[in-house]
DNA sequence: AGTAACAGTAACCTTTAAGTAACAAAGTAT
DNA sequence: ATACTTTGTTACTTAAAGGTTACTGTTACT
């Protein structure tokens, strides 16, 4: 049992560096949208995360891309605009989003199959 | 395509859901360390979770409580010692875990494939 | 009598995340 | 000329998360 403690620790730090990724309050917002919409513009987003402003999302953005998850391709239109699309590497995130809708959905029933509304957050 | 918005609304609530139970720097050490050693006392997760201080762990031990993924029991030990255990929700976890963990591993490589180090944080 | 182990609490402080509002560059239409 | 659109940026403020240190109550051991 004591054996693969070094194995757990190593699992510990794989997980700590998707929640780097995911965490926020943005990020899964902002990729959930291009995973529905396949390509998004600035704007797009803008109107389609309710509520994030443009600080937020220029920053987001900027993160999704140094982490590979998206590309930024600059469109020769009038007036200029911007467009973000995933990599195959931010694809990949499809799986866990799809898990954490569905554990989502199951925790909601979970919780609310007595009396409290979620989310329990103290 | 626009015919569900609102199904891609629900999703994203999900999603949020799922994600208030797990985000924050402790929750998933804490729940890894119970799934791996299957019980755990107080002074355990202290030794287990490197760097947590007994405030945080009072703290989120509560939360997970409170979100019906674990179980606390006094046992009648002298001292008194306190057993936390996952309950079958907090153990439908596994799943998650084990996705977050794979992408984490395949991420770190798709990083460091050129030349920065992880995690890339802005 | 004093110390140690266990499971926490309470008060206070620092750091990080997020929100707000105003402004910028570049081109186009009025 | 001026105002509008798109994609951002900058400076400032607020709110939330986390860290630090000291302390509590109970029982047992020396």
């Amino acid at each position: 049992m004591e054996c693969n403690k070094q194995l757990h620790k190593q699992e510990m730090m794989a997980i700590q560096d998707s929640m780097d990724v995911l965490s926020g309050k943005w990020k899964i917002p902002i990729i959930s949208s291009i995973c529905y919409y396949d390509k998004r513009r600035f704007s797009d987003f803008l109107n389609d995360v309710s509520g994030i402003s443009n600080k937020m999302l220029s920053q987001e953005l900027k993160e999704l891309e140094l982490n590979k998850l998206v590309t930024r391709t600059v469109l020769e239109t009038q007036p200029i605009s911007v467009q973000y699309e995933l990599t195959e590497h931010g694809r990949s995130l499809k799986t866990i989003i799809e898990n954490l809708t569905h554990w989502g959905i199951k925790h909601r029933r979970e919780i609310t199959s007595e009396k409290k509304v979620l989310p329990v957050a103290v």
